[in-house]
DNA sequence: GTGAAAGCGCTAACAG
DNA sequence: CTGTTAGCGCTTTCAC
């Protein structure tokens, strides 16, 4: 390694201590305005950047932020979280933070506690989906300040950044809604799950609102999960017995198994079976008919995940933070809008240009 | 933040000096395997983790590895480098490394220097697919170890750990060969990249192997890339002098534009053309018919670079490493092979359990 | 306003 | 084989 700049150099060039240097980094104390020039200059000229190492251990503050998800989630295909991840990256920049992101089991287990955690490496976590409670309760221990992203734990006051999955599923509903249909299901999976219950509850709110009555055998929510094979089986159970106009599937991957199963039985949709998801995955604009759909900004949530973390890093005991991030419908050909001639913004060409 | 148990903590139940503690820690010296265990024990109870700060200022090592990719490539709807990404992580973990991932704009720009690298926080780096070279030089100036993944610079002998593009490209060409397509068209797009190229060769070396002429007109490579646009755009040229009976693109994004050109003009996929793509993208199963492709593993292209990049972190002047990875074929509908007859392994099971 | 000095927790010679 | 000692580069009181 080249000889690396040092603060004291720095010192050595302007005359100054090298705790005046310190300060003037720091923005701290009370520098003369004078001075303050003269060490900036001084620092631009050398081409000085602090040691991380030397700042962490004098300061006791690590300036890195941990982001931890399950291995589940992560390899799951489609990039939910790396988006969430991605959000959270960018924005740390501008707070001189580094994220280390790490994958935990889904199962808690003392032998993968993150390493970060071990080695006080990090100032504050962000926990991204669902979450094993003993994985938070362990960090909660640790004193450190953390945020959820896309999850929520029941019964407990957390900071968290959330969908409005209420909004978004009475957002897609009211659309089906409007469109004519009355005979609308609704397919879900880990009902448990705090986002899947939202988005049945903004289902059940808008077939409410309109005087349509929401039969039990409607909603199937007994799938384990949200992938696509459970949205295959879910339809399948629908189908068995009744013959809705419209389905809205609590997630993109379940809508996609719901056209799966369509396609094999040979069940035309939008023309029988109308079919709305939620999330907007790349998938969405692969599949036939292109999936009409939620829109949830996953950037965003890393992008305000980092911001509220950082406040709760700077200012301990400033509370807890609870936001609700807007979601957007995006329509597209699955659920008919277009056939049925309705006006609606084309969100296709803005999708295909980022691909 | 609790009181940190420090090594002079282990020091004062053992009885014994700092410096042995750190002896044991970094597994160095000798210390008799007595006084190694009866530290390792005090380390567990007390429940000892060294502190990360401390042992990179005064060992001079930052224990974590950078990780550099364009903002192009990350924000890419698949998630190709997110799996290299993730493989990187999982790798690192075993060696006690942290992986810092930066995006940087793919124009080079003074300003847009990773911090890990003016902060001086990392002990090597990855760069991940096309990258301009002077960010690579930059680091080169640093003296930094570092190793390209997916991507390799002419005219420089880097390490890099690649994909076999060149088998990757005849293997595809011989499948479409031995299903008796004669006519076999090249799409590719950013001939220039060196991945791109290597298909392309795979690909006339496969016909020439095969005594079948590659004419040029069969050959589209004009593209500026190897978006799903570029992919629609090049099949539209080629349709319009030439009726090929098979198409061989260079990624799954082009083939899926391919995909969508043919299904616009009324052309069955596999009876009257067949298209087979490269890198196995997690859109190829969502297309119809489903994408035969080449795949790529690339997590494990993450997790060989790192274990390279570590070595040449531990003995540095160890030399260039290079290495290939093997890639293999997945055949699903687009090529035609099941409808032929061909038997062939089915891998859409594994596919959909994924999701 | 600025400087001196004492660490932060660890590693790395060098003694013994 | 183990201990002593001097830093690594910075922050942070506390004087002046």
């Amino acid at each position: 390694m080249n000889k690396r700049v040092t603060i004291k150099d720095v010192a050595k060039k302007t005359g100054l201590s090298i705790s005046t240097i310190s300060l003037v980094i720091n923005n701290k104390g009370n520098v003369s305005e004078e001075t303050k020039q003269k060490v900036l200059q001084a620092i631009e000229e050398l081409g000085y950047y602090p040691a991380r190492s030397a700042r962490s251990l004098a300061s006791r503050k690590t300036g890195n932020i941990g982001f931890i998800l399950t291995e589940e989630h992560f390899s799951r295909s489609e990039p939910f979280y790396t988006k969430i991840f991605l959000g959270t990256e960018f924005e740390s920049r501008a707070y001189n933070y580094y994220v280390l992101l790490t994958t935990v089991p889904t199962q808690f287990s003392k032998s993968a506690i993150p390493r970060f955690l071990l080695e006080n490496n990090v100032d504050g976590v962000i926990f991204a989906g669902k979450i094993n409670q003993k994985y938070v309760k362990y960090v909660e221990e640790l004193g450190l300040p953390y945020i959820l992203v896309d999850y929520d734990l029941s019964g407990k006051k957390v900071s968290a950044v959330m969908i409005d999955n209420v909004g978004g599923g009475e957002m897609a509903t009211d659309h089906l809604l409007k469109l004519g249909y009355r005979k609308v299901a609704f397919i879900g999976g880990d009902i448990e799950h705090p986002s899947i219950r939202g988005r049945f509850e903004g289902f059940k709110k808008a077939l409410e609102k309109a005087g349509v009555e929401c039969a039990v055998d409607m909603c199937v929510v007994e799938e384990p999960d949200t992938r696509v094979i459970n949205g295959y089986r879910a339809c399948e159970k629908l189908f068995t017995k009744l013959k809705p106009e419209a389905i809205f599937a609590a997630n993109d991957a379940m809508a996609i198994g719901c056209l799966r199963f369509l396609k094999e039985k040979g069940i035309k949709v939008p023309d029988e079976v109308a079919v709305v998801g939620f999330d907007d995955i790349e998938a969405c604009i692969h599949v036939e008919p292109r999936l009409t759909t939620v829109r949830v900004d996953k950037e965003e949530l890393g992008v305000v995940a980092v911001k509220h973390l950082v406040e709760m890093i700077r200012k301990p005991n400033s509370g807890i933070n609870r936001v609700y991030l807007p979601v957007k419908l995006v329509v597209r050909d699955s659920c008919g809008a277009k056939k049925k001639g309705f006006y609606v913004f084309d969100d296709s060409k803005i999708d295909e240009s980022l691909i």
